[in-house]
DNA sequence: GCCGTTTTCGGCCCGACTGTTTTCAGTCG
């Protein structure tokens, strides 16, 4: 029985006595079991005494103990004998909890989505305590969309909503500030819904204007400082904004980003200090509110540095508060390494890439144009490279305020085989090699193709590793790790494409790559002038796992970074 | 069910909104 394994159980148990109806501090003390046992980072055999962990106590432990010892919960068994399975997706369903649930189950003896669906249709569930027509109406509605939402939305779905209706709020003259908050604001891979926060004096005529300017397909709520909305463009998505006055902006916007993990650590902290945290403000003890102009303010009262919204989230950011200072941001980053012009698929000439660039005040920058093997991207044959060549030199000369490297971004061949010979690399500044082609290969062939790549001295970097799109496909499943043990063995760089349809390496590839000393890359691999803003989100996601300024290329200065490109 | 350097009992982050109630439970984030 497995760490990963027990985890499952203990969540389970919670999900189980949730509908049950059981008390939610009960239901919650399983998860939070399940929790304390994934964050401690060590093994099984290493821990002796299972309570010692926070959180985890005479119940549980003793659920733990039985699994290991028997591979069984007698816990788990009970609740699964009472508990029919066919209920736990009914936790989905929008105004359905474990009370609810509970209810149902015990008094009409419904089981699962399709039962519930013939008791409302005739009118048993109408009869009940606790339903009344228009908690029948809202069911069967949402029953009748089940299954067809998508469950979480990737982050290069929610951005172009995000732009939309942060649009529609700039032209709303009564809203003083706002933000996107929320998971998205976090920079997670995906999100279930959008937070927005609006500052206004005036939430009435704000309320009525997001209402008639919004493409609303259903208003799930709509009271005076908060706002539910599903919103229909490509697919569906639940937005939620909270209309707060300005002078409590800062808080809720704070609030409303969490993690919930991240509050309930710091709301003890504000209690421990006697104060209490709410969406509004921060109660002093003698009942008094105070108020921030910005997070970091907000923080700074309590006697802690500011945490970036991407790091706020199972509550240990609090243990590694001393890190905060190596984390990076977006003026750390004195180049971008991978991009394309008109010369492959790019939509920009190298002279505008270059242009755009130096509005971003980098100091060096790569084009790095496909090789010829991808046709379809109009890939550059051997002679186009060295026309290439000549162009970037002559364009080198116009703008002497940034180093212009010539470079490629080469395939690794289905074959094994790279795109270019080896005397073709050795003219180019820097190289990178990536797959995309023959992706369901056997991870065998996959891994062969890229040691090839990894054992030539020319190449430094490998762009998206795992060639995956967040929601969409997996990729082409390289091991991963073994992929990190070459880099730190041949001297290679890995990438974080900082395309947010990629965001590749993931979070816990990058932490191991780091804990190995290998070099990462955060390149926004843009077809456009306008794609070289995705290195915000590259950055962003960077702190998810913790990144160090040191160990990002693109921080070091030209000098170093020449040094480190040089050929042995 | 878990926790505790004022606590071994009484909290558990805290508040909004809805719907069904006549003062609040359930759900959600």
């Amino acid at each position: 029985m497995n760490k990963k394994k027990i985890i499952q159980v203990l969540e389970k148990i919670a999900i189980l006595m949730e509908l049950k109806g059981e008390n939610g501090f009960k239901v919650s003390a399983y998860r939070k079991a399940a929790q304390a046992l994934e964050l401690d980072s060590r093994s099984l055999a290493e821990i002796d005494d299972i309570t010692s962990i926070k959180g985890i106590g005479k119940g549980t432990g003793s659920v733990i103990t039985e699994l290991l010892e028997k591979g069984t919960s007698s816990e788990l068994e009970e609740l699964q004998k009472e508990v029919p399975e066919g209920l736990v997706k009914l936790l989905k369903v929008q105004g359905l909890g474990g009370k609810k649930i509970a209810k149902l189950h015990a008094e009409l003896g419904i089981d699962s989505a399709e039962s519930l669906q013939d008791a409302l249709q005739n009118g048993k569930v109408a009869e009940l305590d606790g339903f009344g027509a228009k908690t029948v109406q809202k069911l069967i509605k949402e029953l009748e969309a089940f299954g067809e939402k998508r469950e979480r939305q990737p982050i290069w779905v929610m951005e172009k909503i995000v732009h939309m209706i942060e649009h529609i709020l700039g032209t709303i003259s009564e809203i003083e500030s706002y933000s996107v908050a929320g998971s998205y604001r976090r920079t997670k891979e995906t999100s279930k819904d959008l937070d927005f926060v609006v500052a206004t004096e005036n939430p009435e005529d704000v309320k009525k204007k997001l209402l008639e300017e919004l493409p609303v397909n259903e208003v799930i709520a709509a009271g005076p400082t908060k706002v539910s909305v599903t919103l229909g463009y490509d697919e569906e998505i639940d937005v939620d904004f909270r209309l707060v006055k300005p002078e409590s902006y800062t808080s809720t916007l704070h609030h409303f980003t969490g993690s919930k993990d991240h509050h309930i650590v710091l709301r003890k902290i504000a209690k421990d200090q006697g104060k209490k945290i709410s969406e509004y403000g921060v109660e002093q003890s003698d009942g008094s509110i105070t108020y921030f102009d910005s997070e970091a303010s907000f923080y700074a009262h309590f006697n802690l540095p500011f945490f970036p919204p991407a790091v706020r989230e199972n509550g240990q950011e609090f243990e590694k508060q001393s890190e905060l200072d190596s984390l990076l941001t977006l003026e750390d980053m004195v180049s971008d390494l991978h991009m394309h012009s008109t010369w492959s698929d790019g939509a920009h000439s190298i002279r505008e890439m270059v242009q755009a660039a130096i509005e971003l005040n980098y100091t060096h920058m790569v084009i790095t144009d496909h090789s010829q093997f991808l046709k379809v991207a109009n890939g550059l044959t051997v002679e186009r490279l060295k026309a290439q060549a000549e162009e970037i030199h002559a364009i080198r000369k116009e703008f002497p305020e940034i180093h212009l490297l010539h470079g490629t971004e080469m395939d690794i061949l289905p074959d094994g085989t790279l795109d270019f010979p080896d005397d073709v690399l050795a003219e180019l500044d820097f190289v990178i090699a990536s797959i995309h082609s023959s992706f369901t290969q056997s991870q065998d062939k996959i891994m062969k193709r890229l040691e090839t790549a990894m054992k030539n001295p020319y190449v430094h970097m490998i762009a998206h590793p795992t060639g995956r799109i967040i929601g969409e496909r997996e990729g082409y499943n390289p091991d991963v790790p073994q992929l990190i043990e070459w880099a730190a063995k041949y001297g290679k760089i890995l990438e974080l494409n900082a395309n947010p349809y990629r965001l590749d390496l993931a979070t816990e590839y990058l932490i191991q790559a780091q804990e190995r000393g290998v070099p990462i890359a955060i390149n926004t691999d843009a077809h456009s002038v306008e794609q070289l803003s995705f290195m915000d989100v590259g950055v962003r996601y960077s702190q998810k796992a913790w990144l160090h300024k040191e160990n990002v290329v693109n921080t070091w200065d030209l000098k170093r970074f020449l040094t480190y490109i040089q050929r042995k």
